[in-house]
DNA sequence: GCGGCGCTACTACCT
DNA sequence: ACAGGTAGTAGCGCCGCG
């Protein structure tokens, strides 16, 4: 039969001394399904250095019986045409040691792609990307032990087709609350006291134990629950760190088997410290949460307050380390539960939010579903890549440690202090990747040495071949067509329809990783990792943006600031539009106007402006108001001084306001939200070399019993007394009882004036005007 | 013993 | 565990000081 599913997960077996590859889908016609293919084996290549024939029979006669076949292939590696041996293995479990003892072979220089999992190397190898179609020509149904509705062995080879939509998967979200009356829950002893699931077709589901806290029984109730509902995804909000492996440690504990995977085993730990439950993805919401800038403090609660998934003021909220208490205390238990129930339903809300975007992620990447959240920026390019590399017969190099360099990167001139009136912003589109497509630019380009048809880089005078066209170049292209493919078919759709909606996650997911190419290019741990190619990609820019100020200066055009690949003007219409010409046509790069000011306020800083659009928006750039490390109160004064300074141009009115602020903070009119600064630990609390407020309040926090850690953020609140340091006077604010141990001078000092005065200034204001007497006087005197 | 100063550590931002 | 460029606060060590 022909078999067409979507591929939701990939693992692989050994039965007798074969490996046999599992792909888990689902059918256009809602059927889950588990295509075998027996054909497939895993291999690696060997580099000889010198005579490849020679080197052939060492590698034969070292590994004869070892191996299913030794054979010479062509390849290439960074570009260049390369003999190369591949050795194929019997069983993925032996590629290891063979390739230990290839290496030590006479004549072999290297030994390549020997490290890639097999099952990603045999989706590598057939084309296919998970979390999208894929064709079956013949597949044969058989017996099998597997959760799904049918079972095939594969006779033909697996093929990707294009195709957008998605099947309907059955989602569950999962969250579990622990009895903790020690602080940080131990599985080794505290049970688990709720597991709350949600699903679209059941609602919540709640698990709850009763008063001997034995957590056998709602164990096994859910897993019973799991196995019936069948989910095709998990969610969870950090399940990875926490959910899973206190649910595997509890069960083993209390002797229930957690037989939730479609092949009835437990989930495991996997790649990118993400746990695998096979036939399924198993999602970590907290990843992508982790790496949305927008949200400072990356709990549940404001994860989901941000997406407009659950609002913080209509939820039950209670501290990690009193759950115990909401417990044992039977008044409060409901709480717990109505707390329990918040958190599983904004769990399943973010997934509805996340989960278009991780998927298209996957889709493109070509990392499973439920490892691409959990895998790096780094890893999800170099899988976009590896698979752009096999189509052309171009070898992975190897992973390399590299000592660090640092090389030049973009320009950032110095803005024009003041508020200025009616200025546009020109932005290149994509300017980075524009300029690896336009000059070929590729660690398979490159050219060391002499060269008579390169691009040649400005500067470095790194040179690469016009033609053929390299790896990432050729990447790239596809995809920005791809992309321009999706936006036009997303003009068939009503906006925020649910085809649109996916559309509009795809083409998303195209720009996240055209523009990453950049970045990985520059990293040393990429496999395809060149200095060169990075450093040629800056000067490039660097000399666009300069002929871009050239000719502005040429027109006449007043440039005010500019950074990397835009450039701030004053907005004279013909002027700018003579610009953007020579740049569309002459350059040869896309450019436009992204946006303009009514009026843009810069100081003496780069990075940083406020500006109100001709839409009637404030824009605040780099300064503390949208800083995450700043506090409230001092962000809110900010804010509003750029606010009233940008829409009225009244300055008194600006120095009034923050008067009335400092006011209220003397009278101590103000909640604790306002004055916590928070901070990220960047690391162990072990390895700082000097005492900061945050590590100072993360030891308080410890010496309370809680458990903080690297990546944590830290809330502290400033505190009166102390001593020399700001340290000293530090004191997390969930140990804080009353407000009025507050420091309210140190706010005042060294948060909201600061903050005031980095707008005010430039206008003139001095520190003192914010100081005198009480706020309310005449707007007169507070202009010289 | 302490304030001033310059440097380093640290975090978070921009493109 | 994708890049470099940048601002800003606080800690720390050193200097001078009869």
């Amino acid at each position: 039969m022909e078999l067409t599913f979507w591929l939701l997960d990939v693992t692989y077996g050994v039965v007798g001394n074969a490996p046999e590859l599992r792909l888990f889908g689902i059918t256009n016609n809602d059927k889950r399904v588990l295509v075998l293919d027996r054909s497939f084996r895993p291999y690696f290549y060997v580099l000889p250095s010198g005579d490849s024939s020679t080197v052939l029979a060492n590698v034969k006669r070292k590994l004869e019986g070892r191996v299913l076949g030794v054979e010479l292939v062509k390849r290439r590696l960074f570009g260049g045409e390369v003999d190369a041996i591949k050795v194929t293995a019997t069983i993925p479990e032996k590629v290891r040691e063979l390739r230990e003892i290839a290496a030590e072979i006479p004549g072999v220089k290297d030994v390549l792609e020997a490290d890639i999992r097999f099952s990603q190397r045999y989706l590598l190898d057939m084309g296919v990307k998970p979390s999208n179609w894929v064709v079956v020509d013949q597949c044969e149904e058989v017996k099998g032990n597997y959760q799904v509705d049918l079972v095939c062995l594969a006779k033909t080879r697996p093929r990707m087709i294009e195709e957008h939509k998605l099947p309907n998967f059955r989602i569950l979200a999962l969250d579990i609350e622990v009895y903790n009356p020690r602080g940080m829950p131990n599985p080794d002893r505290d049970p688990i006291i709720i597991i709350s699931t949600m699903t679209k077709e059941d609602g919540i589901k709640m698990f709850v134990a009763d008063d001997s806290k034995n957590d056998a029984k709602i164990i096994r109730e859910f897993v019973d629950y799991l196995r019936k509902y069948d989910p095709d995804i998990i969610v969870g909000y950090n399940n990875n760190g926490f959910d899973w492996p206190y649910l595997v440690n509890r069960s083993s504990r209390v002797g229930v088997k957690l037989t939730i995977s479609r092949m009835g085993n437990p989930p495991e730990p996997s790649v990118y410290g993400h746990w695998s439950v096979i036939g399924r993805a198993n999602v970590d919401l907290y990843n992508f949460i982790e790496e949305m800038g927008e949200i400072k403090v990356k709990s549940l609660d404001r994860a989901a307050e941000f997406l407009g998934v659950m609002r913080r003021d209509e939820r039950v909220l209670i501290p990690g380390h009193r759950i115990y208490e909401y417990w044992d205390d039977k008044s409060k238990r409901d709480l717990l539960l109505r707390y329990a129930r918040d958190d599983v339903v904004s769990t399943y809300g973010l997934a509805e939010k996340l989960l278009p975007f991780a998927i298209q992620l996957s889709s493109i990447s070509g990392l499973p579903l439920d490892q691409v959240g959990a895998s790096s920026v780094g890893a999800r390019v170099e899988w976009m890549i590896f698979y752009e590399a096999v189509k052309r017969g171009e070898l992975a190099p190897n992973r390399e440690e590299r000592p660090y360099e640092t090389y030049k990167g973009a320009v950032v001139l110095e803005p024009r202090p003041g508020l200025h009136e009616d200025i546009a912003v020109i932005d290149f589109s994509s300017m980075y990747p524009s300029i690896m497509m336009k000059y070929n630019v590729s660690p398979d380009t490159l050219v060391i040495g002499d060269c008579n048809d390169c691009y040649v880089a400005p500067e470095n005078n790194y040179r690469f071949r016009k033609t053929p066209e390299g790896l990432y170049p050729g990447l790239l292209r596809v995809l920005v067509e791809s992309r321009r493919k999706v936006r036009e078919l997303m003009k068939n759709y009503p906006e925020n329809s649910p085809d649109w909606v996916l559309l509009n996650e795809r083409q998303r997911a195209l720009k996240v990783m055209a523009n990453a190419m950049y970045g990985y290019c520059g990293w040393l741990g990429a496999r395809w990792y060149r200095r060169e190619v990075a450093e040629a990609v800056t000067a490039w820019g660097r000399n666009l943006l300069k002929t871009v100020i050239e000719k502005a200066r040429s027109l006449g055009l007043p440039i005010i600031y500019g950074d990397t690949d835009s450039l701030f003007v004053k907005n004279i219409g013909d002027k700018v539009d003579a610009l953007i010409n020579y740049i569309n046509n002459e350059l040869g790069f896309d450019v436009k106007v992204d946006k303009v000011y009514r009026r843009v306020l810069f100081t003496e800083a780069k990075k940083r402006y406020v500006g109100l659009t001709i839409d009637g928006e404030v824009d605040i750039v780099g300064f503390e108001a949208v800083r995450g490390d700043w506090a409230e109160v001092a962000k809110d004064v900010q804010e509003n001084v750029a606010e009233i300074v940008l829409k009225t141009g009244d300055v008194g009115k600006a120095v009034a306001y923050v008067k009335s602020i400092i006011d209220k903070l003397k009278a101590f009119q103000f909640d604790i939200d306002d004055v916590i600064i928070w901070k990220t630990l960047d690391k162990s609390l072990n390895e700082y070399k000097v005492l900061t407020p945050h590590v100072a309040a993360a030891k308080q926090l410890i010496e309370a019993g809680y458990k903080v850690g690297k990546g944590d953020m830290i809330g502290y609140v400033i505190v009166k007394g102390g001593g020399a340091k700001l340290a000293y006077k530090v004191k997390p604010y969930i140990l804080i009882k009353d407000i009025r141990e507050i420091d309210v001078d140190y706010y005042i000092e060294k948060q909201v004036i600061p903050a005031a005065m980095r707008i005010l200034e430039v206008l003139g204001v001095k520190e003192s005007q914010l100081m005198e007497g009480k706020a309310g006087k005449s707007i007169l005197d507070f202009f010289q």
